[in-house]
DNA sequence: GTGGTCTAGACCACG
DNA sequence: GTGGTCTAGACCACA
């Protein structure tokens, strides 16, 4: 179900992260679904369950998924997913504009080189 | 003449990095220009030589600056500083577009909203 | 497993990544293997945490290894270490190249030196 | 005469004796010339006299030079310096085959490269 | 336990 | 004086 690549040198628990996030935004894990629990988790990827549990805290606080206690842990319905990583996308892309904007590159130039590199 | 935030959780050094690139590559300490030597910025910020060294150091491999032992840091000439620039924020651009693919986003659409955001 | 020669006058640091690099590059140390941690090859070596430290982060920063905080070292996957050295070297024999060529020397004639050398 | 390039990094001494030697290799300065004095060419610079000093103290160790105590400095007669300079690239050659061989290239698959490259 | 950051203080080569 | 290296010892996040 996830796959972990253990040489690329980000924190575990981010490399968990990603994937489970990507996995709920893909529709693969659909709303309201269960995930697998922490333990179950931890062992099938031969992680620490310390690791596996700070992965579902985060993501219950950026409003990926629900635990609710004695019963597991779900992904939010109502498309909260979605909206959470758009709101974190558009942050980072704020973020850059004003990098880019040090460098004297205005938010429409950026959007110049976006369409360049389109196909 | 460099603010150190200290609340934010990166490493200093970092921290040193990101105002020294700013300042070079805002054209406040222009091409040539001489660097405050590490131990004198290193009492203005009472921060540690050590972490001081360590941020010139790394501005000269990624081509910012240029350290003459016994002479003291310079600005780097021809340059070199806007371009690596320009590589770096790309990069990071590109990654993030492909971040936004990931939700469905277009480059197009992207670059909407960065028309949306500017003033 | 490493040697180091103190009488050598190069950094410490850089007599530690050469041999590194070179165990990494004979095979010695096959892609994924972990690396012994840096308190432990500090301790082998007798040679300062920080010191060791160092030599780690520039070969991470070269592509021969990658780093995990909390996991360990590794030698970095998919032969991007040859790679690199490759490109090193050429770029040092292109400059030698033109050393020669300030004294007369072409590189057809440089070719011929070293098939004397040739045992 | 000399020029200088004060943001490259190196040490000047370094600097100046590759200048000085530039010189005397490509027949600028003819052998039993005599060069400047240590004074004349730190004012001429504006580098400490040391500095000088040192860069000459070398050259002569190399055999490119000269002293001659109470009068002076002279290019190094009888093919000295050409021949000074050829042992010392030899040398280099030497040791970057060296290198090469490590990565599995033989000294003769680097007389193909030098080849390859040449125009 | 691991890697990573930081401080304090020493020593060196260079100018 | 400058940049650069090294040691010693502390603290942190991560696993």
């Amino acid at each position: 179900m996830i796959q972990i690549n253990y040489h690329d040198s980000r924190p575990i628990y981010e490399k968990v992260k990603d994937s489970l996030r990507q996995l709920i935004l893909s529709g693969a894990l659909p709303e309201g679904d269960r995930l697998p629990s922490v333990r179950e988790l931890a062992v099938s990827l031969t992680i620490n369950p310390n690791t596996i549990q700070r992965a579902y805290r985060e993501l219950e606080q950026e409003g990926y998924i629900v635990s609710v206690p004695g019963k597991g842990s779900f992904v939010a319905r109502g498309g909260g997913a979605r909206a959470a990583r758009m709101a974190e996308l558009k942050e980072k892309l704020s973020a850059l504009a004003a990098e880019f904007e040090a460098v004297g590159v205005s938010r429409s130039e950026m959007a110049d080189m976006l369409k360049e590199e389109e196909p």
